[in-house]
DNA sequence: CCATACTTGCCACACAGTTGCATTTGCAGT
DNA sequence: ACTGCAAATGCAACTGTGTGGCAAGTATGG
């Protein structure tokens, strides 16, 4: 598939921007990630990348990802992590999780920060929202 | 303590406004509840309680009291859930996640329901703000 | 006080994620 | 193209949070 050695090409490009090693691991990750609309977990990729790298190098993949701020994750309520790639918005928009397909997508709607009592160091909102999504609706 | 057993006290209260069993880890985990400024982990719970009953039993009375409607639980990104009795506000206020000392704080401010893209059904919205609490700023 | 249904304790298990360490591999410098 | 080496990977064992099964205990209505 064109599209999918497209993806490819932009993760080698990505790694290669940031002064990094490029393995097939990171790239197949990374291509899959720019390839996904929504956040996926971990066991998602694990799924999809069996025959590329295993279960660990994979978490130490995602997490290297988001060290370098490449990737971001996102905390839904099933406490499983979920990945998703810097580039299709600042990473303050709202997710959606539905507890249907347990699938998390990506809003438009911004956390505006609150604020917070005095002495608090607020850094960082994320805004969680809960409910079925089309598919599950039905 | 003649707090300790007030809190016992309106435990045992709610227990019997709800017509439930009135059962020594029940109170004693609904009175750490209402004694707890903030959310509590099965963790803090567990080394509170350690006499009164075992990590199973906690999980399973923690779990009844939210089907009972009585606690809610707050999800954080160390995938840890945290309990809070409700009776201190509607459950819609956003949590101050402190990741030094990983505790859950509430915050007064409220999370404004967003509009989401059609097709989407929105049932709940919680709003989790990140830094440093008062006592790890310093 | 008794019968019974609800709770509890203990065991083993499931699942997400991490750590240690030996082996492999990307890449810079010849 | 070859080599050295730091960085990345694979594998196994482990931690931590939470769950399921089942026998024993207990709160409550009669």
């Amino acid at each position: 598939m064109t599209d999918n050695s497209d993806f490819e090409l932009r993760a080698r490009e990505c790694l290669a921007r940031h002064g990094a090693r490029i393995t097939r691991a990171r790239c197949a990750v990374l291509a899959r990630l720019f390839a996904s609309a929504r956040p996926l977990s971990h066991h998602e990729l694990e799924q999809q990348l069996a025959d590329v790298c295993d279960r660990v190098t994979l978490y130490r993949v995602l997490n290297w990802l988001v060290d370098q701020g490449i990737a971001h994750k996102v905390s839904a309520e099933d406490r499983v992590w979920r990945f998703s790639v810097e580039s299709h918005a600042d990473h303050r928009h709202a997710h959606f999780h539905c507890h249907g397909c347990g699938m998390v997508f990506c809003m438009d709607a911004k956390a505006r920060s609150p604020s917070v009592p005095q002495g608090f160091d607020l850094q960082d909102v994320e805004m969680t929202l809960r409910g079925l999504c089309p598919e599950c609706v039905q």
